[in-house]
DNA sequence: CGGACCATCGGGGACGCCCCTGATCCTGGC
DNA sequence: GCCAGGATCAGGGGCGTCCCCGATGGTCCG
């Protein structure tokens, strides 16, 4: 992954951002403080030129701004075509929605353009070695977003006027059974399942076994 | 959050660990590099006392075992009631489906048990103040399993089979619209609608609109 | 120009979904 | 003992889903 020739090959960047002087300021910084580690291989100023840039020269990382012209960086990771790559975004953003709408598009880190040179070359190096590099404040959105979703009191509340038989038909129905399916793995009839699951959509106020299925998705009871 | 009375007020902490060694180990570390700092209020050897100290105590941060007789640190994450007490993890282990199901159940934190004392203390800091604390190489873990989840090679191979039209009608049928209601949405008849599900299906070898929801949903689709 | 592909529509059929009424049996509580 | 609620089932109806057959017109390409 590192390297096959020898021990202190180069790390390959990619500079994505629509500020040419950003763009400069990052070369300046990487060549000073990443002298031997880093190697700046082009510059990009907006999602075409950074989607070409990338397929062409494979980079081991890219810096990539969030905000681009183009579709923003998401675009760009959508884009591309190298497999090796791995994203690093650097914005001025910390905004939650941007660090997690970057992280789910692929991003492997997430730092503010008020980083330092020598931490934004040990971010590189680490992205680059797989690892995913964040400060504390913009994992702790990554984090809220991925184990927050469930209100656990209110599907409790909902939960808990099922009885048991309705649940287990839900439970089923939900995950795509049809009637016929539930009838013969709970051993009763399709008419006794019909009635189960009239009651269900009446207790939960949905109205078809679509609404069911998004609901019990959204409340990860699948 | 940090304080009501004054500036330096201490950090209640609740150590969480089946090895009495190795409380005494932290509590003396804590004591040490912590001093003015951080304050051990209790210490718990499995699930049960840990929910006790917990919810008498209200700690402002939990330091807790993955790895715990009982049903492990997640299942006192789950029982406890106290809703301004974070969860660090401090785990020998640094396997991804630990980290993960941790993070998932609710932890703040994750640091595995060769940190030094002085970083724990900052790692306690953090997290009181609702940061997210984790090693590059851990967070690397949970971002996997947060963006990692779709193949975007295999969704655009699927996906790149269908047209335009029937890529419009299968996203509005997999949010459990009726073919009516996209018939209206689209200005087209119930008929076209059948016309492009049928291919649809066949194209992306399902059998039912209820496997397509499913299939979209996993693909975050929707 | 003919063939491939696409979008548009129709008839008709088998079956699934959802609701209605109505029924029996059992269990638990006042 | 009666009443409530839960689990079981039946018949029948309206509509949705998915398939079969077929058709027309458009575009693009060799």
């Amino acid at each position: 992954m590192t390297d096959q020739t020898g021990r202190s090959q180069l790390i390959g960047v990619v500079v994505v951002d629509d500020h040419a002087m950003f763009r400069r300021g990052v070369r300046a910084e990487l060549e000073a403080a990443g002298a031997g580690v880093v190697e700046v291989l082009a510059e990009a100023a907006d999602v075409d030129e950074a989607v070409r840039a990338v397929d062409q020269h494979r980079p081991a990382v890219v810096l990539l701004d969030v905000h681009l012209p183009g579709g923003g960086g998401v675009e760009v990771m959508r884009r591309s075509h190298s497999v090796d790559t791995r994203f690093l975004a650097l914005s001025v953003s910390d905004a939650a929605e941007d660090v997690i709408g970057t992280v789910r598009g692929g991003a492997r880190g997430y730092v503010t353009k008020t980083i330092t040179g020598p931490e934004l070359v040990a971010a590189i190096a680490r992205v680059s070695e797989g690892d995913a590099v964040f400060s504390p404040r913009l994992a702790g959105f990554v984090l809220d977003a991925f184990a927050g979703s469930i209100d656990v009191a209110a599907v409790d509340e909902d939960l808990d006027r099922l009885t048991e038989r309705e649940r287990e038909v839900m439970r089923l129905i939900a995950r795509g059974y049809a009637y016929k399916e539930v009838a013969k793995e709970l051993f009763i009839s399709i008419k006794t399942v019909e009635t189960h699951m009239s009651s269900v959509l009446r207790k939960l106020q949905l109205s078809s076994r679509h609404e069911l299925t998004r609901w019990a998705s959204d409340r990860r009871l699948l």
